[in-house]
DNA sequence: AGCCAGGCGGTCA
DNA sequence: TGACCGCATGGC
């Protein structure tokens, strides 16, 4: 157990606000699993140290939880409106996460037309099925291996629906070779994001997603239900959006709008509207 | 019961 | 291209 101390860095905002699947809350206390190892993390209230109970070292954390951010620097580049600066300032110290590629993959890939209790639920499912027990009740994500060898049949008990098929194709391309993450950190974006669009089950949703919260790809902007919705409620920027209705385009405009960083944007107005919905900006 | 959830892929005009 | 539909599952 060793104590950090972050600066502008808010640990319940960040592992709730849905870009994490395999975080659980107990109190004050989270226990998640990374990679091969149970992590138990609590923020004190008043001084807002980091209570670390893992093996993992500070730097990993640091980064981890990317405290390489100058967070008040992309605060000024996105803030472009109240509503997003409403948002910053209400969920303030949310961090987006680098997440393991695979498992992050695999977890988007999964949450197609789903609630996200029932993303953690197939996540649980699935690591509880093909991966390592690290210790009670906690296990590893399974590995690219042995997704692309399981059947189909026990797939299917881990209630994925018609994702299992995509999954283990996808699981396939991993082991092979033909799905290359080193390339995808060296591509650009828009490169990166029409290699993950060839696999089946993945959208320019699912990309974006993916590409932003493991490949490092800030300008991603993932247009997902929740993000619609607030762009056609408050008929931000109408201007453009009066030859612009599909979600490619909403895409491309937040990408314009909030520029380099539009996926902090993109999570601060996803998070707001999940848990307060359409709030008023009087 | 019916709709929606961090959607995608196919079809049909 | 744009609108509609089926796809499994679960929560409300």
């Amino acid at each position: 157990m060793y104590r950090l101390e972050p600066e502008l860095f808010d640990l319940n905002y960040t592992l709730d606000c849905g870009q994490v699947f395999r975080w659980e809350r107990d109190g004050d206390w989270w226990t998640g699993v990374v990679g091969e190892n149970v992590v138990r993390l609590l923020q004190e209230k008043e001084s807002g140290s980091l209570l670390v109970d893992s093996e993992l070292s500070p730097e990993f954390f640091s980064h981890y939880f990317r405290l390489d951010d100058n967070l008040p620097s992309i605060y000024e580049s996105i803030n472009r409106d109240l509503l997003i600066d409403r948002a910053i300032n209400r969920y303030r110290g949310l961090r987006l996460i680098r997440q393991d590629p695979w498992e992050c993959l695999i977890s988007y890939m999964l949450a197609t037309a789903s609630s996200i209790p029932t993303i953690q639920k197939r996540i649980f499912l699935l690591s509880r099925f093909f991966g390592q027990e690290l210790e009670d009740g906690y296990f590893s994500f399974p590995n690219p291996e042995t997704l692309a060898n399981a059947d189909l049949s026990l797939l299917d008990r881990c209630k994925l629906g018609f994702r299992a098929e995509r999954i283990k194709t996808a699981a396939e391309e991993v082991c092979s070779g033909e799905l290359d993450f080193d390339a995808l950190f060296r591509l650009e974006y828009r490169y990166a994001r029409e290699r993950l669009m060839r696999l089946r089950g993945i959208g320019e949703k699912v990309a974006d997603c993916v590409l932003l919260f493991a490949f490092e790809k800030m300008e991603s902007f993932p247009v997902d239900t929740h993000i619609r919705q607030i762009i056609q409620h408050y008929h931000i920027d109408d201007s453009f959006f009066e030859t612009c209705t599909n979600l490619s385009c909403m895409g491309e405009w937040g990408r314009e709008y909030f520029g380099h960083y539009c996926g902090y944007a993109q999570e601060y107005l996803y998070y707001q509207k999940r848990i307060e919905g359409f709030v008023s900006l009087y």
